[in-house]
RNA sequence: CGAGUUGGCCGGGUGAUCGCGGCACGAGAGUGUCGAGGAAAGUCCGGGCUCCAUGGGGCAAGGUGGUGGGUAACGCCCACCCGGGGUGACCCGCGGGACAGUGCCACAGAAAACAGACCGCCUCGAGUGAUCGAGGUAAGGGUGAAACGGUGGUGUAAGAGACCACCAGCGCGGCAGGUGACUGCCGCGGCUAGGUAAACCCCACCUGGAGCAAGGCCAAGAGGAUCGCUUGCGAUCUGCGCAGACGAGCUGCCCGCUCAAUGUCUGCGGGUAGGCCGCACCAGGCCACUGGCAACAGUGGUCGCAGAUGGAUGAUCACCCUCGGCUAUGCCGAGACAGAACCCGGCUUACAGGCCAACUCGUCCC
RNA sequence: GCACCGCUAGCUCAACUGGCAGAGCAGCUGACUCUUAAUCAGCGGGUUGGGGGUUCAAGUCCCUCGCGGUGUA
């Protein structure tokens, strides 16, 4: 678990930044990116839903995102708020796919929402 | 050796690196330690715990259903009885009551529950005759899931438990065994009484309601009474709005009792979740002994065993294990069902593969 | 967490107290027409969501499982 002030905690966070913030799709997932102007640590949640499997595999998937997303984090600017939606076919591949198209989606989305 | 029955268990292992949650210690960096399941699942039962209700009487409603025992309790478990299945080990059974009452039994059939008689059979009468009428009878026929005991004989106009023998079944009595359900034996009776209660129902026994978003504390907010003290409500709110109904309450209803038109309820709309506690040490696991056929209980020893809140057990690598495929001393691929959320006892359902024990039947050998 | 509802032909729905599973649309065949549509005649189509039980007999009653959905906190 990461810790709290890096955390989405609340449903309405979630919905701020996937309905406000700037999108960027891969195959398995899609990231929802928004800046807020404030000073306080990135924040980053998981929104894994019921058509990825069973509680099983769903929260397999939302570890394997975790365990990318720590190192990512430092590289976020403060005040940004991220959403990761893993999409239906999320689990049938490997880590090493997940692992090639998050950094991947991210970056996609910084600069995305620079511009 | 083959075929089978029952019960129990495991359900990947070891190591390394990078990470996560709880707890303990520490000023801190950090260190140590623990960290999913047999079903954590479905939510079908039972309890603990918490709050609310709880003066009495009656009626409902729901559940359970052989007997005895186990248990905190159960719709669970154990043992036994009865019925059914299997050569057998063993398995299956919502397994009380059908003379307390009511209902239903389609189609077919003469007739479907209480006796009756369609075709028959027999006697008498009428008629030349086909046949008709009166009466007796229920053996035979056919229908059906089910037809008023079965077989053989006596008997008769034809027949019939009308009578007799045996058998099946029912009721009563006695003796014996068992805590009991019940079983065995003997005698007597009338000779025969359909099914359905997972149809209503009757009988016996059991059941107050809600649920950890229970509930408590703090912070913050709002309203009323009077500044304070203080009092009531307080996220299950509403003296925020609109509309409607009516006496209301005693958590189903009635009696009864209590309170009261500034009361109470209902519907629609509107609004509200920050933290801490509850929260993880118990009907606890394992081992031994004792009692018991067993479920289980008692005594002693020993162990400490998840506690999140967008929600912790993940990622990668190496070796081993199991399975599958192949170009086969190796290579490649796969590793069942499934993820704790207040806790516990059961039930039910899902589950690759494997292990152990007891027992039965068959065949062969000693 | 609690309280409920539904599942019947390819689709939308019936089947009263247990008693032969049906209707409309769709489909197929034929007729009418130069052809199609419309119309007319006929035909096929069902493990009643799965399994088990009670009963002579189950879509209906009971138990259990699955899928989908609703209300409420």
């Amino acid at each position: 678990m990461l810790a709290a002030p890096s955390r989405l905690r609340q449903s309405a966070d979630f919905q701020q930044t996937v309905r406000q913030g700037v999108r960027a799709g891969r195959p398995h997932l899609v990231v929802h990116l928004l800046f807020r102007q404030v000073e306080e640590p990135a924040r980053i949640g998981f929104t894994v839903g019921a058509q990825v499997g069973g509680s099983v595999t769903r929260h397999r998937v939302t570890r394997q995102l975790r365990a990318l997303s720590q190192p990512l984090l430092r590289t976020l600017p403060a005040g940004t708020n991220v959403v990761v939606r893993a999409l239906p076919n999320a689990a049938t591949v490997g880590f090493q796919t997940l692992a090639a198209e998050l950094p991947e989606a991210l970056s996609s989305a910084l600069r995305k929402a620079q511009r």
